[in-house]
DNA sequence: AGTAAGTGACAATGAGTAATGTCAAATTAC
DNA sequence: GTAATTTGACATTACTCATTGTCACTTACT
């Protein structure tokens, strides 16, 4: 109130070389990097905010300058692996032959051997996410509509996925998501003990299944009942 | 060490016309309500000790008379669930016409039918048990795989679901089970949006697609393969 | 009726930790 | 070189909550 700072605001000097923002950026990236070890050993329950910060190599003072809490900096990594995972799988299935088992084989098989490669990974996308708040669950639905949603789209031009007797595409889709996400928590939660390829195809036949089935309705005429 | 009590221990008087082990089972019970109460609408994580004496109407010591802490309460509580549903389940199905699918879908409306009237249930058995502990995740574990196994003998026996080429029987009944337990997390966390007969109806086309394709294999003796 | 066991309400203790504050050392800008 | 900014280590505060303890009251048994 007395000492008014004449040099208007602390508009953010360089240090080290870097400008305000970019050690801004960097101290968050560090957190996020910190939480994904520290979230995917540990869980979520059992991070304190000390000991994200002793994962990051930074003080308490820089996670609340990017982080209201540590909620939510769970749900940025939550958003990063994510990302990341995604990015990973449409790399695969561009890279896989025109082929619908194929594409949709590619596409498992990055998912279930970054499972495999990053158990921490596994723990914080397909356990933690769970029970931790309203918000969270709510990235959850949101993430998972989105990808089902995907995969719908997908499976409806792949796999010519349609909708049944009384039965509903979403729904479907959001069942083979679950098949899926089971089948991975099952296999991360006992020690990776199946080898990787049966635990692909195994997942993958539960698509070819269900698309099967469907173009047999279609064919058959029941999809008007 | 001074007073030895002459009547040998305080080996539990009647009090209230109940024996001490009426009343200690009758106030554990109490406790295993309040925990589906408490831990169902606030979620394990919300939940103090305080809560569930309140909602349990005992104080407590009688809450660490009978559990260590509230870890144990959950757990009795989840068992205690899951006891529930699979008595239903198992009713509904004896109770079913003597064909595969109408034996699957009885068992199936059960389910969703209980994921729907309990939504605390819900809550407690498809979202709550995750990441509290590792005890709680070894529980998890056992029960999905115990129901996994009844899921499988039950698949072998009425849709003849057999293992195609480079598949496993185990993973694919787990990914059934999955899809099941993520449909109806999905439908619960979407507020019970669609119609329950349209979700029994998607998620038994699971398994009647599987079946068939597991069918279709064995008859082309591509499970030699 | 009297004594001991059982009960219920609530206080006391203590641990853990989120969030904020302090201060000296390092770095930069002028 | 000097003052201001930035940083890092650590202290402080404040709060929640699990767990144990206290005490007056109730019930049972003799």
């Amino acid at each position: 109130m007395t000492t008014q700072p004449s040099s208007s605001r602390s508009s953010g000097r360089a240090y080290g070389g870097r400008s305000l923002d970019e050690r801004r950026s960097k101290r968050r990236a560090q957190f996020v990097e910190a939480g994904i070890a520290v979230f995917g050993r540990d869980g979520f329950r059992a991070a304190t905010v000390k000991s994200l910060c002793r994962e990051a190599a930074l003080t308490e003072r820089y996670f609340y300058e990017s982080f209201a809490n540590s909620e939510v900096l769970f749900a940025e990594v939550y958003k990063t692996l994510v990302k990341r995972l995604e990015d990973d799988v449409v790399a695969a299935i561009d890279a896989a032959p025109l082929d619908p088992e194929a594409t949709a084989r590619a596409g498992l098989h990055v998912f279930f051997d970054t499972m495999y490669r990053q158990p921490g990974t596994a723990r914080i996308l397909l356990i933690e996410i769970f029970g931790i708040s309203g918000d969270i669950d709510r990235l959850y639905r949101e993430t998972t509509q989105n990808f089902t949603r995907t995969l719908q789209e997908l499976l409806g031009a792949i796999f010519a996925l349609g909708e049944g007797s009384g039965t509903d595409a979403r729904i479907l889709s959001t069942g083979l998501v679950g098949s899926t996400i089971h089948i991975a928590m099952y296999w991360t939660i006992n020690g990776y003990r199946d080898a990787l390829d049966v635990v692909v195809e195994s997942s993958l036949a539960l698509y070819v299944a269900m698309a099967r089935q469907s173009q047999e309705q279609i064919l058959d005429g029941e999809g008007e009942v």
